[in-house]
DNA sequence: TTGAAAGCGCTAACAT
DNA sequence: ATGTTAGCGCTTTCAA
């Protein structure tokens, strides 16, 4: 069966305590006794059961979280950040996926809860905040990141998606573009901020807005590119021809720069393009493309540093906001 | 405090007992006190402490899953089927990468283990058997997906390299190709089987071999589209003109096409293309790629299923390898 | 249909 | 530097 403490004590003939004192390292052991139990754990293969640990001991060395998609880089890229630095502290990420469905992600927080995680970081797809208000009694740290249910207070670690467009616009007309135009996303509260930093770029460094330079480009979806194509096509119709386009995504901008190609303009020369997300593999297609990213990496490890600091000091100033801010990567498309 | 069976019982002057019926479900309790029981559960949003019932019945309904990357689109379909076939039977997928580091692996795995997950899922990196060969003392149910460590005799579902290579190379000859080339990825033993399936498929349709059309393409990296399109061009150098090129990966492929494009030949009535790995970002560029699929949602479902049933009959055939079909998805560049 | 007692493997708190 | 006692929250086993 499988080794315990106690199989190792009557072995060497010692207490539980000695063994589980060495188990975690405390000092109060003699270095002659520690060494036979270690030797002796090794050669038995011993595993503690942080099961039976955890509820002596009250936590369980392990936070939960829970994203929207696995497949979606941003998330995994958070994932990653949170992994390295809480693995760093000797804690334990447990993932689930609440696959953009809310009910999903109450069950999946449940289960996380149940199984007693010391921390809980959510990218929540909730609708309404009703669940996390509940939820407010279990005293569970808990950290929003990358999304956040409506006016919940609670502590947050994202990105502006107002920077986003901010700063894609800012770069565009810094490298000297007059008509910027914007390919824009879903009509999504979170797509809405993008399109205001690009509004509000415009706006500071006084280049005048035209309606007609911004396209409805819609759901991501495996059109996305032909969407891309198409949506050129039609800017290149228009009066006043874009020097500078940005778009919602990587795969609508490597549209454009291949319909910009066909139509005989220069990349970035007769017009920039610029997309969002920096998604690796695409990075460098035809003319490898200028991307904000997301600085998904940064705010895993933002939130991993905050639940440590919660973790550890017990209590932090309450409901911190934390932004990261998005940057823009620039390679030959603009 | 948070709750527990306990107060619910002294709540309403019943026995933990029954408290603990009403929980999992045990139909012999009454109908009156059940309702009860279940209100006041709703009522104080009771949650069962999972690791305190696993210390005592001995399981968690956990499955631990150990990949090598959050970012590989083939394991996190895996990861899907796998979360969506556990779940329904009740138990709960815990995640964790080992970053493609054989010790990190073996960290994560000691980790779950300790964690007294029921089984345990891995796409292992180990380069030798031995840290399974010691894990084989604890009984502890493994099934290995994707990758096997060599000649390592365990469960195991996924797919036959040499499958892959093979669908490609035959659809292509099925199309009317008598001269298929072959992008082959890098020098890993893998690679070599997807190699030896395009040898086999030439072979089985009476194509004669021609080492002229397999180019080296090498790495998985950020140039891989730029490797597309010299590959091209040097295959558009050579004396034999091919009229289908497979290639190890789709971004590989997007070069491909475009560089074919570029010469005006037209695809795929010139020249057929197909990729591998039915990346839904890259599906439909120019024109729509052909591409292998790996069938990661397959695998992880069989996976799950395999783990279920090892769970739940205690007994299996031994060491069963499932091997999954990867199957052609035919677009327009084919 | 309900309850009482015991104990899963470990560690906190207090000895010695 | 080592040991003793008690108990974390739940379920198993046996009893009523």
């Amino acid at each position: 069966m499988t080794v315990r403490l106690k199989d190792i004590a009557s072995d060497l003939n010692l207490s539980k305590m000695t063994i589980s004192r060495v188990l975690r390292g405390q000092t109060d052991v003699s270095a002659a006794t520690k060494a036979r139990v270690l030797q002796r754990m090794k050669e038995l293969n011993y595993r503690p059961n942080i099961a039976a640990r955890s509820l002596r001991s009250g936590n369980t060395f392990s936070i939960g979280l829970v994203i929207p998609s696995l497949s979606d880089p941003f998330f995994t890229e958070v994932a990653r950040g949170l992994v390295q630095t809480v693995r760093a502290a000797g804690y334990g990420l447990l993932i689930s996926s609440s696959e953009e469905d809310p009910e999903i992600e109450r069950f999946e927080i449940g289960l996380q809860l149940s199984r007693q995680v010391d921390a809980l970081l959510v990218a929540s797809v909730q609708e309404s905040t009703e669940f996390f208000d509940d939820l407010g009694q279990q005293h569970v740290p808990m950290v929003f990141i990358g999304r956040k249910p409506p006016s919940f207070g609670a502590h947050f670690v994202g990105v502006r998606d107002q920077d986003i467009g901010y700063v894609a616009a800012a770069h565009l007309i810094q490298t000297g573009c007059h008509k910027v135009a914007y390919l824009r996303g879903p009509r999504t509260a979170a797509a809405d901020l993008r399109y205001s930093g690009y509004r509000a770029a415009l706006n500071d460094f006084n280049i005048p807005f035209r309606p007609a330079l911004v396209i409805e480009a819609c759901e991501a979806d495996r059109h996305e590119y032909r969407r891309g194509v198409e949506a050129m096509c039609r800017l290149l119709t228009e009066k006043v021809r874009p020097d500078g386009v940005m778009c919602f995504s990587d795969l609508l901008a490597i549209g454009v720069i291949d319909a910009a190609l066909n139509k005989n303009l220069k990349v970035p020369e007769d017009i920039a393009i610029v997309g969002c997300g920096n998604q690796p593999l695409i990075q460098s297609m035809k003319v490898s493309l200028s991307s904000v990213d997301l600085a998904g990496l940064e705010v895993g490890q933002r939130a991993a540093k905050l639940v440590l600091r919660i973790l550890s000091s017990e209590k932090v100033a309450s409901n911190r906001s934390l932004y990261v801010s998005p940057r823009i990567v620039v390679r030959d498309s603009s």
